[in-house]
DNA sequence: AATGAATGAGGGTTCATTCAT
DNA sequence: TATGAATGAACCCTCATTCAT
């Protein structure tokens, strides 16, 4: 018996070829880790299910285990690549900003909140009260601490801070400032304009308090 | 007629009156809720079955069930009393500072180390991140937030407080930190000194740069 | 210490004296007996804890087993005892009815209506639809059977009652009928009048269709 | 192109029908609803674990979840469906009798004695007294009812039916005695001729008694 | 690679029954 | 006798994961 089917491709679909699976297989996973985020961010680790996730992704239950070896596995991923998204952006804006401290922190703020909005399930999957996201990497957090305090000390230690501020402690403080802020502030974004998110945040740094020259996102002023 | 009892116990047992069998009953209850207070702080919700809560205290896997309508109730009832004893402690914290606000702050901060470092498992559950917890009471951070948030509206109001903060966001911001900061230090409090904590959470309260007159602690006084 | 009782029955009650308990257990016994026919009524054996007995015959959940090995045997004191009051008043209801076989059948479903609607939860438990009853004693229907039968077979053997009857399907058949109507018509005797009942069941019986003498209860006709 | 498969259901495996699949599960579908069946009838609803249906359906205890909500959504599939399909065929046999009312009221007789043989566990499902079933569409008799009330309504308008029966009583009455001596005869239909049931009981209908043309089984005719 | 039916361990919960007081 | 807290077996149900097709 003969069938004809009218493209290679098709073919590819209804019966399995391996002559192009790359793309397939590619496509299949992303699916998964975009609804898997969805997901995630909606309900957390354990209230989500595999089989929601493969429901959501198009595809089989059991498709959900050629991909990743457990529920787990996709989780840590999802985290980790929004993490790494984070600080390379993070340290993108630093970068960008010059020498100025402050012109840093009003960036790094701001790159932040850009970031927020446009990956909201990401963030709340990071930085939302999920006890199994903690559990990944000892704390999503800590990843963001060294860089901070590591500023800190700088700035104490040059006179520019405040002296009675503990570094470690003040970073703990600030991280968690900003996480929190941010989270809340993306789940509607209306309740507050960006601007004043910004303009807080970066007066609560120490020595945010000084005069600032820049009134407005990112604009390069002078 | 005329009856001997040996003891005031003894008739309590021998007449049926309620103390006896009660005070059994109240001990496992409160057993349960140690043991759930412990296992919760250190597991979350989820992972923690009612099973190991029940093994834990002592007692057979149904007996949970007599006291607590299901997993959850015993979590809210944790969570719930943690909670009122905050705000109780905070509240008379803050009365007995007096009118100084920076005393007022000052006090908060330090009555919240004591209560953690008394009740460790208990700030865990409540300002770990734990998806369930938030989903008891919207969130528990919440409850602490309308105080604060007030009290930056006056203080900024008052001109005391600087005028570009936005006390919506900052109250999310001062919360976040505090809870964060509290969690992170009773976590192994030899890694900073209290007094560190107190005045590194109280400088960072806007205004709280300014010179204080400080109330207690070890921290030198002009 | 010395505490007074203002009699010895209040000391019975109150330090569980063993002087005269008789009356007291029968008591207790005679509580749970109407409790758990009440409850049974409502809700099938199955249904009903043994636990929700004690508590509505008022009495703590351990006492029900000093009365009864277990909630079955209950449940088949109830069965037997109601049932065993049916037959000794169906039985007094056919001798009083003298020779007649018209006025014993009208006589025996007078009276069954009656005890029906005396003690409903008792028809419920017996007649309604509860596996668990009929469990018990094979069917309970089956303990009727034995006398419509051979009073059927008399009736058809003298040649008053129609030969293309088989007694015992008919004996089946009237005893379903009898007890389902009794069942469904207690259930809200508002619906059909007491007399049409009769006189429908009545007639349904073989050689009912013949002219009845009487129209109208139990009342003594020549 | 054209591809060459040996066989079609070959190509139904390999190009990923829904055929090959789809009669799997509903061949396991079905071994539960049989296995179910089976076991409801001996044991009645709350009686039979799911577990228990799943192992006699040859499966594990999860599967059963598969193909069912729970205990009950299968225990009602099964009740309906044997509700459904006696009310087809008792129409049916309505329908094929013609006018005649005795004809008729012996074919649904002889129909229900039938169907009974065939499908004895439904039947014991459905007319066995099981509360469970009864809660299920408030009383499984109720649904065969209103017909038989109808049809006596006419027949006593007619005025061939007797003037004293009160339709709803005589209704209540007939199904109870067709379904009680139905159930009783299936269980072992060697106890009687079933000839003699279906005269019995179509004697037992209201003007069954007079002179019958007799449309089949082994009855002498005239 | 994909499918989706099946598996079975494990958690939540109920309740008949016991037993120390 | 009565009490009522405690027990623990048994059930319902979910879901991560496997595997034949």
């Amino acid at each position: 018996m003969w069938v004809k089917f009218s493209s290679l491709s098709e073919m590819n679909v209804r019966s399995g070829s391996k002559t192009a699976p790359a793309r397939s297989r590619a496509a299949t996973r992303k699916r998964l880790l975009t609804a898997g985020t969805e997901l995630f961010a909606r309900q957390g680790l354990h209230a989500v299910t595999s089989a929601q996730i493969a429901r959501r992704a198009g595809v089989a239950a059991g498709t959900f285990y050629l991909h990743f070896k457990d529920k787990e596995a996709l989780f840590r991923e999802i985290v980790f690549e929004a993490l790494e998204q984070l600080r390379e952006r993070l340290d993108r804006a630093t970068a960008e900003a010059g020498d100025d401290p402050q012109r840093a922190v009003r960036a790094r703020t701001a790159e932040m909140l850009a970031l927020a909005e446009k990956h909201r399930s990401a963030v709340r999957i990071l930085f939302g009260r999920d006890r199994e996201a903690a559990d990944l990497g000892e704390d999503v957090l800590s990843h963001l601490l060294p860089g901070v305090e590591s500023r800190l000390r700088e700035s104490i230690a040059s006179g520019e801070g405040p002296k009675d501020l503990h570094p470690t402690v003040a970073a703990q403080a600030f991280v968690a400032m900003w996480t929190r802020v941010v989270t809340w502030w993306v789940e509607d974004p209306r309740r507050v304009p960006r601007e004043a998110v910004i303009d807080t945040l970066t007066h609560l740094y120490p020595g945010g308090a000084a005069p600032r020259r820049v009134r407005g996102g990112n604009t390069k002023q002078t």
